[in-house]
Order: C-alpha cells, then sequence, then structure tokens
DNA sequence: CAACAGTCGAGAGCATTGCTCTTGACAAGA
DNA sequence: TCTTGTCAAGAGCAATGCTCTCGACTGTTG
C-alpha cells in the first residue's frame, strides 16, 4: 500500500529480482508438472540454490502459490483488457468477443496457470483477500460492457420470469457496487455470461468434451457469440 | 464385462470386499484432505494394513484414483437419474429442475468428490476411457429431455444466426451418437445447458462467486430456470 | 573507523510420501 | 499330500516440505 519510503537500498532491490526470478522458475515448473508438481526443492534446483534458502523468499509453498495466482489473475486481466481495448467502443458484441477470445487464448497457452486459479482449489488453502481484486478485473470488464451497451441503448431482451427475493438483494448489492445503472435481471444475465465463459474454456482445457467437439475454437467462438447476444449488447 | 464363470471362490470374495473397504477408506480421506492429499499409507493405516499390501488391490495411487473417479461419476449419475425419474414424463421444465438439483444436492455433499471429477485434473494422468460412460450419464439426461420435449412439441425458441460448418458437422454427429432428431441448434443449446451446469456448481464449490451471490439455492434455481427455459421445454 | 544488528545461503536433519523387492505364512487345487 | 499362487509384512530408496543452526556478509550506527 504505502510506497517504500526508504530510498530502496541494493539488498532490496537484490531481494525483489531474487523473488520474481523464484516465481519465474516456479511459473516454468508449473506449466510442466501442474500445481500438484510444484517442488520447492526443484525450483532451488534450477536457480542453483539450497532449498531452505526459498524460505527466505516465500514462508511456504501456499505463499508462492499465492503469488503465482494473483500474478495468473493479473495476466488474465491484462489480456482480456488490452483485446478489449482494441476493439471499437460502440461494436459492443465485438469487444464481447474481444474479452472471451482473449481468455480463452491466454487459457490454451497457459493451462497449468487457468487450473490454479479455475480449478479445483487445495482443500486447506484459503485464498487471502490480496486476490480478489485481480480476480475481478474481467467479471467488471463484462459489466461495464454490458452498462454501455444499455446506456447506447440496445436493451437486452426483457426479464420474462419474477426474481425470487434473495436474488434480486443479491443483484441489487452487486449494482451499487459497480454503480452503473443495470436491471437486476441484466446483471444476473451478465453474471451468468461470465459463469459460462470461464465453464466453457475450463470445459475444452479439462476435456470434459473430448470426443464431442472436435474443431473447439469455432464453437466456442459460436457459443460466445450466443450468450453475447443474450446479453443484448447486439442492437 | 463377461461375468466370472466358476464360482466365486472365498478368496475372490475376500478380495473384492477388501477393494471395497479400500475405496471406501480412501473416500474418506479424500473428503477431509482432498485428491492431492490421498496417502496410500494413510489408508493402510486406517484398515490396520501396511502400506505395500495395498498395491496387492490397486497397482499405483493412480488407479486407486481411476477407481474412485468412476464410482463418483455413477454416484452422481445416480442421483441425477432418480430425481428425474421422480418427475411427472410431461414436466419437462420439472424434469430438467429435478436434474440439476439433484446435481448440486450431491456436490454439495461430496465437494471433494465433484473436484476429483470436475477440478483441475492432475498432469501425468490421463482418464481411462471407462471413466467415459458414466461420465455421459448426465449429459445424456439432459439430451434426453431435450429430445422429448421437441418430440412433445415444444420447440425452443428458432435459431437465430447461422452456425459455422464445423459446428454444424460436430453436432450432427453428435445427434447421430444420441439417435433422437434434434436440430444442430438444439443439441448446441443442450451442450451449451451442460457446462453452465457444471459451471455454475463449480463456481459455488470454488468460491468464484464469494461477496457476490450470498443466497446460492435461490439463485442456482433461478438460473437454472432461465437455462431451462432457453431449451424450450416450457412450451 | 569499529561495533552491531539484520539478512543471507548453506547444510544437516525430521517426518512423510509413493513405490519396489524380498520373505515367510497361508489357502486352494491336483 | 504337495505344489502353486496369493497374501501381508517389512526393509529400503528417492523424493518431498519444512525447521534449525551456523558462519559469512551488508548496511547502519556510535
Amino acid at each position: 500500500m504505502a510506497p517504500q519510503s526508504a530510498p530502496r537500498t541494493a539488498r532490496a532491490r537484490a531481494r525483489d529480482e531474487l523473488s520474481r526470478e523464484i516465481k519465474d522458475a516456479a511459473r516454468r515448473q508449473l506449466a510442466e508438472h501442474g500445481a500438484a508438481g510444484l517442488s520447492l526443492r526443484a525450483v532451488a534446483r534450477e536457480m542453483g540454490m539450497v532449498s531452505s534458502a526459498i524460505y527466505r523468499y516465500f514462508p511456504s509453498r501456499d505463499d508462492l502459490l499465492t503469488a503465482l495466482i494473483i500474478d495468473s489473475y493479473d495476466a488474465l486481466g491484462t489480456a482480456a483488457e488490452q483485446a478489449e481495448a482494441g476493439a471499437r467502443r460502440g461494436d459492443f458484441p465485438g469487444r464481447w468477443m474481444a474479452v472471451v477470445r482473449a481468455a480463452r487464448r491466454w487459457a490454451l497457452a497457459r493451462p497449468q496457470e487457468w487450473a490454479l486459479i479455475f480449478g479445483s482449489p487445495v482443500p486447506g488453502y484459503q485464498a487471502p483477500s490480496d486476490t480478489v481484486d485481480p480476480a475481478a478485473r474481467i467479471p467488471l470488464l463484462v459489466l461495464r460492457i454490458c452498462s454501455q451497451a444499455t446506456a447506447a441503448g440496445h436493451s437486452p431482451p426483457p426479464g420474462r420470469r419474477p426474481m425470487p427475493r434473495p436474488v434480486r438483494s443479491d443483484m441489487k448489492a452487486l449494482g451499487q457496487i459497480v454503480a452503473w445503472q443495470l436491471s437486476e435481471a441484466d446483471l444476473a444475465r451478465a453474471v451468468l455470461a461470465w459463469t459460462e465463459l470461464i465453464g466453457s474454456i475450463s470445459f475444452e482445457l479439462f476435456g470434459h468434451l473430448h470426443g464431442v467437439v472436435r474443431d473447439y475454437e469455432p464453437y466456442f467462438d459460436y457459443q460466445m457469440r450466443g450468450i453475447g447476444e443474450d446479453l443484448g449488447l447486439v442492437p
């Protein structure tokens, strides 16, 4: 939070550099052997250090994992935001498709990192609160696109069925957090779209559609385009 | 496959019984410490055996995991099928909701088993083909409901946008497997619904909607009911 | 310039893991 | 009765995460 007031000493700089190198080595390990196969000793070996030295930088294996999780959320969020920024502002379906395609591309390039953040959580592990801001970047981006689309007069098909009171309450709270005026029904649709996005990519990565969908890219595009329509992004 | 032709000797019966006990103990372990924390030694300890004895029954830890995965798929499929069988045949939205609620209930009662089959796959592990039949039970059930609904004249809203050729090809192949006549667009919607079902439950279990949805049961019901409508189950 | 406090990497060590191999006891079939 | 195959047990191997201690070094203070 508060910036390091003192000028960063050589020691501190070396420490940060080494922390980064450790994370890089760990990420390489992760990509090859998965989260379960991440070994502090192997990381230390790759860096020519002794295993105990790692503990000077990360007090436990889980802390290293947490750092990697935050980095992954941030990298994914950045990828999505950059792709979205490249689309014409008024082209709401295009912005949505840019986000989902960037997410899928990122996932295909780093399946283990994707599994790290969207796969099964490790049982004893409680995600620290530092992770929620990076994790919220994509859903917020989706909400922003929806909000600007409705502001531009692109309204989704009107909600057909009544929304139970607890759901309405949750969506109202969500609407107050993001401040933009979206109806509760539209907010619920957006959350569903986000779930669908993550679910579709995970299904491809985890092989749940093996033998059903052979050519995944057009399938993904087709489904996501339909979801974009359901979101009311297209007039 | 082929039934054991010879009369089951006492030895063979004892062996099967012990295999079952090992799986039960492993399932208890799994529920407590998750898939990563499943230890053959701990299972053996709980059963008063020595660790090496387990290898007489399961040649490796992965084989034990595979057995557990198949059992979990089967248990989940059975739960969904039984719940669906309890609904009125002509009440297609009711049958859909019975399936999704049974799946969610099952998942909430056995989160670790859910994570085992729908969470991140272990990197080196390739699911053997024995798992695909049990895994297909719920999606086939969903397809059957959709098919019977259209046969009863409940047609989903007509597809608006063109389907790319590779997607159409995949869906056509899927339609030939399940033999019932469903349009390619309807098949795609059903696969999407299945993805959405698994994704929604996983999101709840893995905490991705923590702080957004406080009361998950009505939220889940609301979203699933909407998906049921999109599937055209209601006239 | 000298003393001190804090940080660093190295190494030994502990409890644990999956898995292999050998050994001796036991039961089923010839 | 004897042979053959199965069983649990135990020792052992190469790993793992993590802790502790011990010198060496660095940056700051007196």
